[in-house]
DNA sequence: CAAAAAGATGTTACATTATAACATAACAAT
DNA sequence: ATTGTTATGTTATAATGTAACATCTTTTTG
């Protein structure tokens, strides 16, 4: 799912684009924070807390993992994956989407991020018939990437 | 959120439901799992894995709690809720809805489960489009519920 | 520049959510 | 009755996440 040839090349795209949002937003990437997007974003897959916790250091703690996650989380670069408890990279953090809508493949794990108006459109409607006044969505997508499929 | 004048009603409803269903399938509605399936439809509310515990018994263990959700997840009875960690119980398990989608109210906890075609189709359509093939998918919508807004 | 304020990280401890593994009990089917 | 199957009990622990307070760093401001 979602190889990419250069992926250095997305991740560093990833963390330049991080670094110009900070500077407008007045705020600071720090070397930890930005070690933990690049770990995040190291692989077109969702990543456990712990895992990026190992990856750190052998001394990091988790609520430095999860205030870092909460920090890029907030500001729209990292996404997490409720049904996966595993945070992952947004890889088109530009487009200021509302709603993410994700692919989650069962078989080789990997992830893949999308817009959908549609998707979008039909929940508004649907929450406003409901009288419900929405904020937010979850919308995680399970099954088998055309890569897996194919064998 | 939800509020229905006899929800003693409507908790009897899904009970019954469920007897006919097992007895349908040839499964047994234990005791124990149909405690955890009053528990759990006892409100119009996602209930947590370890209240339900709470109100078992003094001496139930998580395990106990856990494998009464999944049977009652199998079957559709139950759904649960990853945004919350939460377990809602299915008030019209009939329709064999192959998805389901919620609203959850961040004001006042309470939750309702819909269907939408309109959801469904799009989001086939999304994931068929990125060659993926389709096996579930977790839709929760997070906002304010009519009465809640109405204050 | 020094002092204060704000922001980030370190650290300890713990809360919450969930499962593995094995023992026992209840039930079903000859 | 015995045997296999299903369900539950029990112990222990894994996995995920947070509260609270200490320290350090950066920024602001007097």
């Amino acid at each position: 799912m979602n190889r990419c040839e250069n992926h250095g090349d997305c991740v560093r795209q990833i963390v330049t684009f991080a670094e110009d949002l900070c500077r407008e937003r007045g705020l600071r990437l720090t070397p930890l924070r930005r070690r933990v997007l690049e770990i995040v974003s190291g692989g077109h897959r969702p990543v456990k807390a712990y895992t990026i916790l190992d990856a750190i250091s052998d001394s990091a703690r988790p609520p430095t993992v999860y205030r870092a996650l909460d920090f890029l989380m907030e500001n729209g670069l990292v996404h997490k994956l409720h049904s996966l408890s595993s945070y992952f990279a947004c890889f088109h953090p530009a487009s200021r989407h509302p709603d993410c809508f994700f692919l989650t493949c069962s078989a080789c794990g990997g992830a893949a991020e999308f817009c959908a108006d549609g998707i979008r459109e039909t929940m508004d409607d649907a929450a406003r018939g409901a009288g419900f006044s929405k904020s937010g969505a979850v919308v995680e997508i399970t099954g088998i990437c055309r890569e897996c499929a194919r064998g």
